[in-house]
RNA sequence: GUGUUCGUAGCUCAGUUGGAUAGAGCAACGGCCUUCUAAGCCGUGGGUCGGGGGUUCGAAUCCCUUCGAGCACACCA
């Protein structure tokens, strides 16, 4: 379905261009001033200039030439030379209808040209629990994917896993100081090894910090730490026994951490498998020009003309030849266009890292790992602080765990549920559930992914104000109304959204129609925020619709089903946005 | 030091890409439940958009300058 504004914004162009103007001044777009109008195009003040005329001699042409016009129920030349609309009740529920009988997409026309899109986030590792610094990751990034999926791109999710380098050799030692009877530590051992992990992943989280802890006091604990992670590296069986022993674990631990917040990865690939394209890489480098030898370490400049700063080169081996991070982002690369020969690459990353992604980017544009056709884009997200503006921490100063903070919201949710109504427990639980989802993700989508921004539990979950909460309890209501009616009576034959009676219902019929604008500028932009605006406008409209119309008590069998035609497009309007933040509405709360 | 992001109500945040009188929520105060869920609705107060200059018919938005804060600046990831 075409855009409103679009359909207005001809109306208005064809209404200069029989005047004898440019229609390029047509532009329309949302009234700032709910009071006077609707829309409002702002055309006539630009073109003034060219047509060495005042504004308003423009304006009220236009003015004159839309008199009549069905789409609308005014339009009036004010002042300066503003010209300020009001649709016409029919045409917008017209509209509205239209949408209503799109079952899929609610009118938001699917891109004309869909492309492949990898959308690296969540970016855990391995052996360690995730925290809170994971959190905006996984929800910033599990939007964005849902976003460009209903927009009609092929999205695929890699949770780009850390399961390389020294961390690895760490925990093999770690645990060859607890159980050296292993037969992974035996070099001689040749029978199989045993089909179960000889640890869990209790034992594995605690292996870890204790071995990175002990490093940083013994020397030669950290040698043999260094020397197990070479040893892996280059193919030691044992360890890489224990290396796919140690994945098994920790992955079906993060699936079911990741599963708690409604979040799922299309691929779970990690570091280690970027390591086989590694030596190629780095021979094409060389070969090519593009690797030379700095200060011992192999690199590629990128500095570019434009660069108002100095951009250090993109390091690709270091001194002692061991690769890093550059290297495996790089290798990551290498084998996601080879796979899926993506159009587009998003990283979903902590804004601290802009810098070095542009090294990476460019190094791999320079390089020819990836064509002109495949964009690489940084969306970088601010840090989540805590109520001093200082980043979240626990009550005792120590990372937050991301369960235990997610299973100490959903505590409160429960007893805020149980103190308000008596429910069945198994019921309370569920819902306190769902709701402690909305609430920790919408306090986190609701503001710029950019900025930085304060989790403050007690206001996410405060049931007030522009909060997950409050959506649900808006589609909630809906539905409470939705079932009250269906237990009475089925739709009349011919029912449909009618044409509004109120300024509420019009308001409401409004912001409804907003939805494919703000859909596409949501997902161009990469801006969930959008989409919670757009959900907080409308539950707004619908709660004071609520309030001001009897649904129920409507006498007309005609004018009820109508709204009932209106509230099932609103509560899909809902619905779908809320799936795109990644959480669910409840039957009751 | 260099670069970069930002500065909007007491607090937390929007601001339709340059338009009319800068908006929400929280907090404060007042009103609305025998009637579809009061986790709601309505109202009141609260602002030099950090300061200064410029561009423009028109600036929170663009440019310059200044103050303040965060962040980043090759052998970590």
């Amino acid at each position: 379905m075409e855009k409103i504004l679009d359909l207005i914004s001809r109306e208005v162009m064809e209404a200069l261009e029989a005047n004898g103007y440019d229609g390029k001044y047509g532009k329309v777009t949302l009234s700032n001033r709910p009071d006077l109008c609707e829309y409002q195009c702002n055309g006539a003040l630009a073109a003034a200039k060219e047509y060495k005329c005042a504004p308003y001699m423009i304006s009220d042409k236009v003015a004159e030439s839309l008199k009549g016009n069905p789409m609308f129920a005014s339009a009036e030349s004010v002042k300066p030379g503003f010209l300020n609309l009001k649709l016409d009740p029919g045409f917008l529920a017209g509209y509205l209808q239209e949408m209503a009988e799109d079952t899929e997409r609610l009118g938001c026309n699917p891109c004309e040209d869909p492309k492949t899109v990898m959308i690296d986030y969540g970016g855990p590792n391995v052996a360690k629990p995730l925290h809170v610094g994971h959190l905006r990751s996984a929800i910033i990034g599990e939007s964005v994917k849902r976003l460009g999926k209903f927009m009609g791109h092929n999205m695929i999710g890699d949770v780009h896993l850390g399961d390389w380098g020294l961390q690895m050799g760490l925990i093999i030692v770690g645990l060859k100081e607890q159980k050296p009877e292993l037969p992974y530590f035996d070099e001689g051992y040749q029978g199989e090894y045993p089909k179960e992990a000889p640890f869990t992943i209790g034992e594995l989280e605690e292996i870890y910090p204790a071995a990175s802890a002990k490093s940083k006091e013994d020397e030669a604990f950290k040698e043999a730490a260094m020397q197990a992670t070479y040893e892996l590296q280059h193919g030691r069986k044992g360890y890489q026994a224990l290396l796919s022993h140690i994945l098994n674990v920790s992955v079906s631990d993060l699936k079911r951490n990741y599963e708690n917040l409604n979040v799922s990865f299309e691929l779970w690939k990690g570091e280690s498998d970027a390591q086989p394209y590694i030596p190629d890489m780095v021979q094409k480098m060389k070969e090519d020009g593009f690797a030379y030898m700095s200060d011992g370490a192999l690199v590629v400049d990128v500095k570019e003309e434009t660069d108002t700063k100095e951009v250090p080169p993109c390091m690709i081996l270091k001194s002692d030849g061991a690769s890093l991070y550059n290297t495996t982002d790089l290798a990551t690369i290498v084998w996601r266009m080879e796979d899926y020969h993506p159009d587009e690459i998003i990283y979903v990353v902590d804004k601290r890292q802009e810098l070095y992604f542009t090294q990476v980017f460019r190094c791999a544009r320079k390089t020819g790992l990836v064509g002109p056709d495949t964009k690489l884009k940084f969306l970088g997200f601010g840090t989540m602080n805590g109520k001093d503006g200082k980043p979240f921490k626990t009550r005792e100063g120590g990372v937050m765990r991301l369960e235990y903070l997610v299973s100490g919201i959903n505590e409160e949710m429960y007893k805020k549920i149980t103190d308000n109504h008596t429910v069945e427990e198994a019921e309370a639980r569920e819902t306190a559930r769902t709701v402690a989802l909305s609430a920790i993700k919408y306090g986190d989508l609701s503001n710029q992914a950019s900025k930085d921004y304060i989790f403050d539990i007690d206001r996410f979950t405060s049931f007030e104000g522009n909060t997950g909460p409050y959506i649900l309890y808006t589609v909630v209501r809906i539905k409470s109304i939705l079932k009250k009616y269906q237990a009475k009576r089925a739709l009349p034959e011919g029912a449909g959204i009618l044409p509004a009676r109120s300024a509420s219902e019009k308001a409401l019929m409004l912001e409804i129609s907003k939805f494919n604008s703000m859909m596409e500028s949501a997902y161009e932009e990469m801006a969930p925020h959008k989409v919670c605006a757009y959900i907080y406008d409308l539950a707004n409209a619908f709660n004071h619709f609520y309030h001001e119309t009897k649904i129920m008590a409507e006498p007309d069998e005609m004018q009820q089903a109508g709204y009932i035609k209106l509230l099932e497009l609103t509560k899909r309007s809902l619905e779908a946005c809320i799936d795109i933040l990644g959480f669910d509405a409840p039957e009751r709360m």
